[in-house]
DNA sequence: ATAATGATAGGCT
DNA sequence: GCCTATCATTATT
């Protein structure tokens, strides 16, 4: 590995817009992490907008107040993190103080760090390192030790990247015990990236 | 395709 | 306190 990239976060008001206008400006984005154990950072490549209040797979829907959602209802740009069976999952917290909106990230494209994402992973490769919500935690090194971190500063944050050429939306994942919720097109991602997570069955 | 995994929250008795 | 569901992943049929 060579000398670690000056990564420059965004600057704080970079999250200060619309939920699902955010979903999708985060595609192309770098999300960095600094560990102990190395630096390592992808392209955002795949995101899902969670709308609280009248969104019933968020899990603030209904201004649902907990110690999980907390982080929700705070500023935007706050990283929320939860556990899923033995995993973590990522969001971005969105929507400003007054709404608890979130994005999860849902896949990345590494670019830097490769090596040591791939280890942390047990030696997955290619696009099997970071395409999907649990995994790009892992390889990452995100954990819940993260929650409530600002993503706008080190060791965590959103870089620049590279703006996507064109970008696809879709159905959600994951959620089909969601209601109406469940066909809401709020699933974003680069248009042909092979490091999606997956595509719905009735989507291309 | 399906089962096991096993953290945490939320709803219930 | 017990029960169930969950914004998944992996290994196994």
């Amino acid at each position: 590995m060579d000398k670690p990239h000056a990564f420059l976060p965004v600057s704080r008001d970079f999250f200060d817009r619309p939920t699902l206008e955010l979903a999708k400006e985060l595609l192309g984005c770098l999300l960095v992490k600094e560990a102990e154990d190395g630096l390592a950072a992808g392209y955002i490549v795949e995101t899902e907008a969670y709308i609280g209040p009248g969104d019933r797979a968020a899990h603030s829907f209904e201004n649902r107040r907990t110690k999980r959602t907390e982080i929700m209802f705070a500023d935007s740009g706050y990283a929320y993190t939860y556990l899923m069976h033995t995993h973590c999952l990522v969001n971005v917290v969105s929507g400003g103080s007054a709404n608890p909106e979130a994005v999860l990230i849902r896949a990345i494209e590494p670019a830097y760090g490769t090596e040591l994402m791939s280890a942390r992973r047990r030696g997955a490769f290619g696009k099997n390192i970071a395409n999907g919500p649990g995994k790009l935690t892992k390889a990452l090194g995100i954990s819940m030790e993260d929650y409530g971190h600002p993503l706008w500063q080190s060791p965590l944050f959103i870089a620049e990247g590279t703006p996507p050429h064109s970008i696809t939306e879709g159905k959600r994942i994951g959620i089909e015990n969601s209601g109406e919720a469940r066909d809401y097109l709020w699933r974003f991602w680069i248009t042909g990236n092979q490091f999606v997570s997956r595509h719905r069955k009735e989507e291309k």
